[in-house]
DNA sequence: TCAAGATGATCAG
DNA sequence: TGATCCTCTTGAT
């Protein structure tokens, strides 16, 4: 489930489980061979999150950087290490733990130099303390692209994902086709502070959970559900279903390849704002 | 039991 | 814009 908070809380249990001494890596499946062969053995001296890539530092001076992309996976167990199942990418082994990564998009090893053009490249993560919320609004009041789109784009922000972006946006009762040239700077900013609240949150329970007290099942006498990212949203995969707001019948698009969720009474507020040429 | 779709990003055309 | 990577869950059969 690779949403920022996600990436976060593997760059601590990875730490946990591994840091501070040598690490066995492997490569069950062949593809990292070369790799895991250069740090099979290294001491992991610390690790970390931007956005939706994760780091690790070895003693080698190398970094090991993975980008678990849609359908990439890593889970833990306890040691001795099973049999490998499936297409197991690297395996990361001591005398305790293991841990399996899966499906990842990038798997690889990076030198310094190569980590800090990666870094560049990426817009401020609003789970890390040096992130500048100004970068973004640099690149989203410049754009004619909609704020729904420059959300995802991780050279403007990064680590939020649809999930994130769908509830933010319906939290700011901002309609997600709002051009960013629209957008207001003090609309922004509130929405930089509930990203940073409704991430914190999600890397300390593992949960992406946005829908306020006032309006959950509960508190509006429905019956409660939990839903696959683990809490209740508000719009995010519940099309055709009654907005917890306002009952409104919660609609979706793709935009730009991805399914966007919105409801089209509370979120109106943007999308016919008048932008200076 | 099996097919479809998903919280992502890159590349070719 | 579609193909690709190739895991996991859900829902249909």
């Amino acid at each position: 489930m690779p949403e920022g908070h996600t990436l976060h809380r593997l760059a601590t249990d990875v730490f946990d489980a591994f840091g501070g001494r040598p690490v066995t890596a492997s490569s069950p499946q062949g593809r990292f061979a070369e790799g895991a062969a250069r740090i099979d053995g290294r001491t992991l001296v610390a690790t970390e999150a931007h956005g939706k890539h994760f780091l690790a530092r070895f003693d080698s001076e190398d970094w090991l950087h993975i980008h678990l992309g849609l359908i990439g996976t890593v889970r833990f167990g306890p040691a001795p290490v099973p049999e490998p199942v499936g297409q197991v990418r690297l395996r990361l082994a001591n005398d305790t733990s293991y841990a399996d990564l899966r499906g990842a998009t990038v798997c690889e090893l990076l030198t310094t130099p190569e980590r800090d053009v990666l870094l560049g490249r990426l817009g401020p993560d609003p789970l890390r303390d040096d992130a500048d919320p100004d970068l973004a609004w640099t690149r989203i009041r410049r754009s004619r692209l909609p704020i729904g789109q420059l959300l995802m784009e991780q050279a403007v922000l990064s680590g939020v994902g649809n999930v994130y972006r769908a509830e933010t946006l319906f939290r700011a009762r901002l309609h997600p086709l709002t051009p960013g040239r629209a957008l207001k700077r003090s609309e922004w900013d509130r929405m930089w502070a509930d990203l940073v609240e409704l991430m914190r949150y999600g890397v300390e329970t593992g949960r992406i959970d946005t829908v306020d007290d006032e309006h959950t099942p509960d508190a509006m006498g429905r019956d409660p559900r939990r839903d696959d990212h683990g809490g209740e949203v508000y719009v995010y995969r519940r099309q055709g279903e009654p907005c917890h707001v306002c009952r409104s019948v919660v609609r979706t698009q793709v935009l730009a390849g991805r399914n966007l969720f919105w409801c089209p009474k509370c979120q109106r507020t943007g999308l016919t704002r008048r932008i200076s040429p």
